[in-house]
Order: structure tokens, then sequence, then C-alpha cells
DNA sequence: AAGATATTTCCAAAATCATCGAAATATCGA
DNA sequence: TCGATATTTCGATGATTTTGGAAATATCTT
């Protein structure tokens, strides 16, 4: 993963809005939910919602499909498992931590 | 964790600049970096530099240790174990996912 | 106490972000 | 095709973020 695709990522996400809007849909899972379902959720104007559900795609943690006039939402749990990745490896590439100590220890 | 304290430690890492700057110490390990080891590093001004550092201690993502005139600047592992033990929670709690449809098959 | 080094704080400018009403677009069903 | 529903785009405004030079602060050494 490249630097600048995390951290437009981490920044979709670190919006108290968004960060709501995408945990809505990390707990509806495989279903999705609508945007209307997430506006009702959130309780915000259906624009604002709009702006930020874009963000939240633009960035790839977040598909939509289609159904008739409704667009269903969902999280995309490969982008956010690729980017946990991102941020737990390298660690301590260049020095020393507990964990490596322990292995090298044993 | 609070959803607060997420979204600002997933905003303080959204940031191009600061993201290096978190890795950097991230693959600096347990010793950590002096600031000016990260300025050398990320090749930035002091300023900038220090108002990064700001931000992502603001966040409890960074600590500091003072050693004489230089500070040493530290990822805080347990905070971002937090943060992505919080990203992944209730995955699905309100829905089905494929990992539950697995669970509840076996 | 004075000088040197490391870093922060102050200040201000430019850029980007968040917000949301109104108007526009998309799709369905009759 | 018309009306209804769902959602986005436009356009504008206030708020926040990012940036960095200059000055201030902290600590060590002599």
């Amino acid at each position: 993963m490249k630097l600048e695709l995390a951290a437009s990522q981490l920044e979709s996400l670190g919006n108290p809005t968004r960060l709501r809007l995408y945990r809505a849909l990390v707990r509806a899972g495989v279903d999705g939910l609508p945007v209307g379902g997430l506006q009702q959720k959130l309780n915000i104007p259906a624009s604002t919602l709009s702006h930020h559900c874009r963000k939240l795609i633009d960035a790839g943690l977040v598909t939509q499909e289609r159904i008739g006039t409704t667009l269903i939402c969902r999280a995309n749990y490969k982008a956010m498992t690729s980017l946990v990745g991102y941020l737990a490896d390298e660690c301590c590439a260049d020095g020393a931590c507990e964990e490596r100590r322990e292995t090298a220890e044993a």
C-alpha cells in the first residue's frame, strides 16, 4: 500500500461523522445500508451525508450498489484490512522493539 | 475507546507528513527518534515538524521524553493497538458478515 | 553567567474542509 | 410520460488546517 492512499483513508475516517458512518456500515455487515438509512441513523442533512459518503468512497473504504432508486452502501473490508496491515507493518524495522527482543532472547 | 478519540487519532494520522513521521517512529522502535532526527528524515522546517509532533502527541499516538536538550519521540504502540481494535470490533454486529457466516455454518 | 544546541511558540497567509439549502438528476411504477 | 422517491450536485460561507519565518524557551557546557 502506498503511503498517500493510507493517509487519504485515515483522513477520511478521521472525522467523527464519517467514522460514525463507516462504523454503521461495519455493523451492518454484508447487507450494507441505503443512504437513506444512514441519514436516519446519523440524523444529518442529505447533502452533508452525500459529501461524507463520497469521501469514503473516493478513499476506497466504502462501496455503493444501486438497487432501483436506492443506493446501498457497504464497508469495504478488504481495504480496511490492508490499511490495518499497513499500520502494523515495518514495526521496528530500524530499531528494537519489545516483541523483537522477546523473539531474539528466545 | 470513545469514537471521538478514535477519530482524532485517525485524523492525526491522515496527513501524509504526519503518517511518514509516525511510520518513521514505528520503524525506529523502542529507541525512538529525536525531533532533530525526524527533521532530517522528513526534510521539513522545524516549526512545521513541531506542529505535526504536537498533533500526534495530543492524539496520544506519540510520546516524548526529554534527554538534555533533545526530545526523543516514540510511537505509542498501546494506543495504536487499541485504535486498530476499535476499527475491527463491532464488525457485523447488526448484520451478517462472511466470517460470521462461516462460524455459524461450522 | 554566557554561548551553543534543540525545540517550541507566536503570528499570519493560503489552502482545504465541513455544512446545508436549493436545484438537478436518476429510477421506478402507474 | 408523469409523479413520487432517493440521492447527488451546485454554490456559498464559516471554520479549521497546514505551513514556515522569527522570536522565545529549555538545557547543557564552560
